[in-house]
DNA sequence: GGATGGGTGTACAGATCTGTTTCTTTTTAT
DNA sequence: ATAAAAAGAAACAGATCTGTACACCCATCC
């Protein structure tokens, strides 16, 4: 099996992304980085947008079937269920180069400037929110908590990024666990 | 009195920095929109970092002043003047141009690449941690569970970027209100 | 045993970005 | 009124960025 060069820069990518930021990486960077040609690079990626939603496409599905495939597991758990992800945030928080929410990042440098990554990025959280929804709706919950713990999620893990993560974990799970048993 | 060149400096800067972020906002941009020569930008930053952190500064103090006259206006109203900056965001994610948080936005982007930059935008989160923190003391809540209403206040800054405020609002009002009163 | 397709390497075009230089103009203070 | 300070205009240096052109390598397949 030869080197899958275009999953191969699309790893590249996607840290380099993740970590500086999407206008701050240059091309170069992901080549020199990757050590795949330029030539090869824009035989797979038309352009640099093109690569940058390739690469948050990518993403967003292995978050989701990620989270699905744990919701899976933890059917019928009640509350377990619901706290799951946010469980999982202490262990994303503390990965090197962490740098909070890929696709809040991406809206946020995008947000007026490039409307098809925008909206991919709209998309992925549109889905969390539904994801989240469902959970709620299957557990006996009020679904409508969805609009709380979306905020809430992505708060962590956008306060994390300057921030012990710890406590605001800690807080935040016993914040659900008391809202929700009521 | 003469047009304050450096403020209008800092105000088109600001504006600028914030909507379409740090990367990608060229000092040519800011010359252009500001109708300052770019001599005079470069006699009063000495650099696009310099102008950066001096925009950050400002909008700090800005926000740490604007919150503190409306705890000072609410002081002994209890729950009431715990809840009303997350009141507020109904209108700041109402506004033109509105793109989440300042700080955060600065923090993603030079989260690894410049650490005086991270720096400030980790000291006016951490300024207002301490500040709910205290608002709660004051108001004999827990003043642990800042380290809830922080991540909820970004976060909801952070969805309202790709989803209706109006709901993640409406949720972390009722939540705020259920857990602080018990 | 060539043709084909994927990959490499390098140089380059053209745009843009930060920051500087030089010179002129305007404003302000004494 | 005049000196000094502040601001402006425009060109430019040097780096970097996206994207392309061109020549070459090398495996596989027919």
């Amino acid at each position: 099996m030869p080197a899958p060069r275009r999953e191969l820069l699309m790893d590249t990518a996607e840290q380099l992304f993740y970590r500086d930021g999407f206008h701050a990486t240059g091309i170069d960077r992901i080549q020199a980085e990757s050590g795949v040609a330029k030539t090869t690079l824009y035989k797979h990626f038309a352009s640099k947008d093109a690569l940058i939603l390739a690469v948050l496409e990518r993403a967003s599905m292995r978050v989701r079937s990620s989270l699905q495939q744990q919701a899976q597991r933890l059917r019928g758990k009640g509350l377990e269920r619901i706290l799951a992800p946010f469980e999982d945030l202490q262990g994303v928080c503390g990965e090197d180069d962490f740098n909070g929410c890929l696709f809040n990042n991406a809206a946020a440098e995008f947000m007026y400037s490039n409307p098809p990554i925008h909206a991919l990025a709209r998309e992925h959280m549109d889905w969390m929110r539904q994801f989240l929804h469902q959970l709620l709706e299957e557990e006996g919950f009020d679904p409508q908590q969805a609009w709380l713990l979306l905020p809430l999620y992505e708060g962590v893990l956008t306060v994390a990024r300057v921030q012990d993560s710890e406590p605001a974990i800690k807080q935040s799970l016993t914040a659900i666990r008391a809202l929700l048993q009521t």
